[in-house]
DNA sequence: TCACGTAACCTACTTCCGGTAAGTTACCCG
DNA sequence: CGGGTAACTTACCGGAAGTAGGTTACGTGA
């Protein structure tokens, strides 16, 4: 793959700390989608960030700890996006909308190291699979605050509840979505909001205008 | 570690190729379990199966191909058990609850192994990932055969997009439920169908009739 | 009841990979 | 230009997956 770019100067740079590390997550991101975790070996994300293994072990601890660290980058950058959408927003409609499309849109961006993200951060150990569930607990905490204007109403257990749905929800649908080339993130977006409409319609806030007009495209 | 207990019958048997395998099984999840895919070794399985290594190997093939083999029989029987608790129903309404019920009855019962089954059985290569994820076809048929009685004039794409909705749900509902130990499976299977019900509802069949009685008991 | 074939089983090994100790080299700064 | 530091390497260990080949218990027919 990178045989015809055998780097441009042939000799290997040194590079700072911050650089090198971005680096590395970069190329493990990049080979933990493709080969999956267990099948990706340390000295082969070595090699190809042109760096021996004791360097990632000084950077990130362990394999796991590499992984975590891909892990909350990404779910960052993903809860980032997410929320930069939905700031825009109008009504509590218009903000589950736009946090949809933004969710999905950015997975079906990033489908190829994403897939690995949302089936394989379990992989390892107690402890990292811990890790990796502390980075969802910030997505349900936003989660629940949506669901808190959009339905006030709604008893707190239930709002508990219904984060945990809409979660899990999001994270099936995101790996459907990749396996159906013939699916858009918009096509995605839409049943997830027609389905929470609905199922939150009883504790829907009274004072919700009569439909934004750019939100939703309508159930059709 | 085990001078103690030299075995109680100190002559280890033999047993038929059938018997061993579900001992084999048997082991295997709870090990899973306890301990989770990565930091169990095949010595140790075999350890407790009083058995060697290569046994596990002619058995299995692999490592993966054991931890296939666990989640495909214990998914068999969850299906079994939901499709079995369907099956008494008389309204649609009822074929969820009741289907919900038994589903966070049996996993909440076999939490321990079960945890691992929801979130471990990607760890491995994708192979093994496909294998599992097959499994979780024969889930999302069911469901789908249920949304279609329930609401007959979804289209396909709806049903199917909902199928991956409620499964998404049900597995993060079924992770939250055994991490919740004030959380009961009816709590969870009350705020499953409350949610889905809702969110069917545009699509529902006109003549179910006025809620069944004893079924979902109410939305409190 | 005893030989005998087969299937359950074990010992002893190789290989591969995560992880580490200890030494080396490039770069920055005075 | 010399010294100090931080990026980097080689060469190793231990443990677990997976395997080759041999051994022993058990059912079965004479």
């Amino acid at each position: 793959m990178n045989a015809a770019t055998p780097q441009p100067p042939a000799r290997r740079r040194r590079m700072s700390r911050a650089a090198r590390e971005q680096q590395m997550l970069d190329v493990a991101e990049e080979v933990f989608g493709e080969r999956g975790y267990q099948a990706t070996s340390m000295d082969e994300i070595a090699e190809r960030c042109g760096v021996s293994k004791p360097m990632l072990y000084e950077y990130f601890g362990s394999k796991d700890g590499l992984l975590v660290a891909c892990v909350t980058r990404s779910k960052a950058e993903l809860l980032d996006v997410t929320q930069k959408a939905m700031a825009g927003a109008a009504t509590p409609e218009d903000v589950l909308w736009r946090g949809m499309v933004a969710y999905f849109s950015f997975i079906d961006a990033h489908s190829d190291s994403f897939a690995m993200l949302l089936r394989e951060p379990t992989a390892a150990s107690p402890e990292t699979a811990e890790a990796v569930e502390a980075t969802r607990r910030q997505q349900s905490a936003l989660i629940a605050g949506v669901l808190a204007t959009f339905a006030p109403s709604a008893p707190a257990d239930v709002i508990e509840a219904y984060t945990q749905i809409i979660m899990g929800a999001s994270e099936r649908m995101a790996l459907w979505l990749t396996s159906r080339p013939d699916v858009s993130a918009e096509d995605a977006a839409r049943h997830m909001t027609d389905f929470c409409r609905q199922g939150l319609s009883p504790y829907l806030a009274p004072a919700s205008p009569p439909a934004g007009g750019e939100a939703p495209p309508e159930p059709r």
